[in-house]
DNA sequence: GTTTAGTCGGGTAATTGGGGTA
DNA sequence: CGTGTCCCAATTACCCGACTAA
């Protein structure tokens, strides 16, 4: 049985067609469409099937969700606090993703509207 | 599906237009307006469809004196945001207090940096 | 080798965006 | 000034059967 996941995730990670079509709620179908017509460049494998790279898809992510972004640094909030205090990452990116559905920007309204 | 790695399964939560309008009792072209005039700040598919946060979504439906909008889900794991959320409310404060020195608007700026 | 869920591939109906208008 | 409606073009969602990955 080989069906033990380790998680050294050191290796660029790669999303399944249905976990990008989950960030993009859209069905997977279209995320294998976005594949043919050029709008990604997924991992091809050998039978066909696709695999998608997550900075790629975060990347596109954040397109979306900051227009006034003049630069398109690929990564999303995870080391948001990380150039300021490395050991707030851990704590702040936990706030984003259980209290703000993974979204920053809703964190940055938050934080206006309840403390400022 | 044997098993599944730890993964951050964050589920950004996203809305289709034509549920945003569903929850608003209004035409999906509507939606539309809003985004497009900055009222809504959706996630824009490569295509130029949209998504919308649920956060906000809710946030503008508890703040504008909502109607129970039937078939609006739960909200079960993911909450709104802090200003209506003791939790993370105080979770948030102690980040502030612990790690920016009290100013709420240095997170707001490592937020912001961080997103690009 | 067998099972189970996922992902191909196409085809067709439904949704969406933009412009213009009531 | 904001909304609802009609138009069209483009994009997406759901249908099927067959194959692959774990």
């Amino acid at each position: 049985m080989t069906n033990k996941p380790e998680e050294p995730q050191q290796q660029p990670t790669l999303y399944t067609p249905a976990e990008v079509a989950n960030f993009f709620r859209v069905d997977p179908k279209t995320v294998t469409r976005w594949a043919r017509t050029g709008t990604l460049n997924p991992v091809t494998l050998p039978s066909g099937h696709r695999r998608y790279h997550a900075s790629e898809i975060h990347r596109l992510l954040q397109v979306g969700n900051a227009p006034d972004a003049d630069g398109l640094p690929a990564d999303d909030g995870a080391d948001v606090a990380a150039a300021s205090n490395p050991r707030a990452n851990a704590i702040l990116n936990a706030v984003i993703r259980d209290y703000f559905d993974g979204d920053a920007t809703a964190l940055i309204r938050a934080v206006r509207d309840g403390l400022g």
